[in-house]
RNA sequence: GCGGUAAAGCGAUCUGUCGCGGGGCCUUGUGCCCUGAGGAAAGUCCGCACAGGGAAGGGCACCCGGCUGUGGAAAGCACAGUAGGGAGUAAUCUUUAAGCAGCGUAACAGAAAACAACCGCCGGAGUUUUUCUUUUUUUUCUCCGGUAAGGGUGAAAACGCGGGGUAAGAGCCCACGACGUUGCAAGGCGACUUGCAGCGGGUACGCUGCCCGGGCCUGCAAGACCAAAUAUACCGGCAGCCAAGGGCUGCCCGCCUGAUGCCGGGGGGUAGGUUGCGAAGAUAAAUGACAGAUUCAAAAACAGAAAGCGGCUUACGGCUUUACCAUUUUU
RNA sequence: GGUGAGUUGUCCGAGUGGUUGAAGGAGCCUGCCUCGAAAACAGGUUUGCGUGCGAGCGCAACGGGGGUUCGAAUCCCUCACUCACCG
């Protein structure tokens, strides 16, 4: 299993975080919320974290919360197949402990596998009406 | 033993598995090695260096600081000290600060708030009253003069207290004491302290000028370099050469220019990138997750580098060491 | 990351050392007018704590905390929050 994150697997750029933004769908589970599109170009998916400073003032509580959500992606990340970009944005605001935030990492990305075979199978079934 | 004051320091360490930023190595493996947050990285309150703007250097204006010495590139900086005020039984902590000249303010209250006579006190002149009359004394009022001892106020009332003195009074005189200032002597680099002698007598705050020291303005989103796409100043070539308009010229001819399209060159410059940038050094931004051990137990407090450095301020769980103070008990 | 400005009653806001707890406007309440209402006109209206049967009286508060001063919304320091600008 390749459990790794390196700088190819992160998004970056304005232009690209602002097209997830304008375009992407969007799923929820816990304490977590998702933007994602397919990926247009060949490689990994990408992957973008945010934690709002409305949120949290203190810059340490942020990166803390940043650092669990990478975590928890990079251990579950096979769960997902195909190549998507993702936002991931955090939504609680109480500072909660890793074994909640890997719990919700692991619904997220289970609820938009499940979402995102459907719609395969449905655009599958038209084409062959 | 308990409580307090000050100074200095720590801000976990180690092992295993998975993983992240940067650098290096070559057998280019999804490898190996090295390295990777703070005492405040914070607030942005001061200062510097660096960079740009001005052709550049200086002066004035303007702004900031103002007890003394030392350190320092400088600082609303540090250390050590001086003199007042405040807190504390004390150790100790905290706060303020130069000189000269001129000007202004002191609400309300109060007679008066800065060359102080409203009341009062005292003297003189007049008037009036008491008395049979005159003089003296006393009483009332007016005028002139003296006087800061007393007067509900107020933050502040013109050195304090005692004696002498006087018509009444007053540093007017004297003793003691406090304050300012000048000279001399002693101590100290100095602010200043102590002693002796002389002189002086209205407080607080502010503004202006003079004196000494510092300061151009803007800031790493400063600034430097490379540079797509699109549009395009300008230049060249080709097509177009029917022709509007313009110029030489008042008119005609003639000549020059010229709408537009294509190709090439080309400068500034946007996205973006490189640099500025470091023995941490990124560019949506790296230190984490899990398990275990250690100090009685709990790894907990405040908190995350975005250009660098010197300070200040603010936040902070748990401690360690040293010095000192107060108190209690025992010897 | 850097630079600058601000915080006053329910709201908008004036006030730059002294009868200011605070001008003015909006809002709200009462009266007047009307069959009823609106507009106009007149008057009132900060909050909290303490005390009093009550009218009232006392104290505190100009974002929080210190300092200067006889006296601070105003001057100085510090902390918090809000807004704007710089590619």
């Amino acid at each position: 299993m390749d459990a790794r994150l390196p700088k190819t697997e992160r998004l970056k750029g304005a232009t690209a975080v602002a097209a997830l933004f304008e375009h992407g769908k969007h799923t929820q589970a816990g304490c977590l919320r998702c933007k994602y599109l397919p990926r247009t170009e060949e490689g990994p998916s990408r992957i973008v974290v945010s934690v709002p400073k409305r949120s949290f003032k203190r810059a340490v509580k942020r990166n803390l919360l940043k650092r669990r959500i990478r975590e928890s992606y990079r251990r579950q990340k096979s769960l997902l197949s195909g190549a998507w970009d993702l936002l991931i944005v955090y939504t609680s605001r109480e500072v909660l402990p890793y074994e909640t935030v890997f719990a919700d990492m692991a619904d997220l990305l289970r609820k938009m596998e499940r979402v995102e075979n459907k719609c395969f199978a449905e655009n599958h079934l038209g084409e062959n009406a």
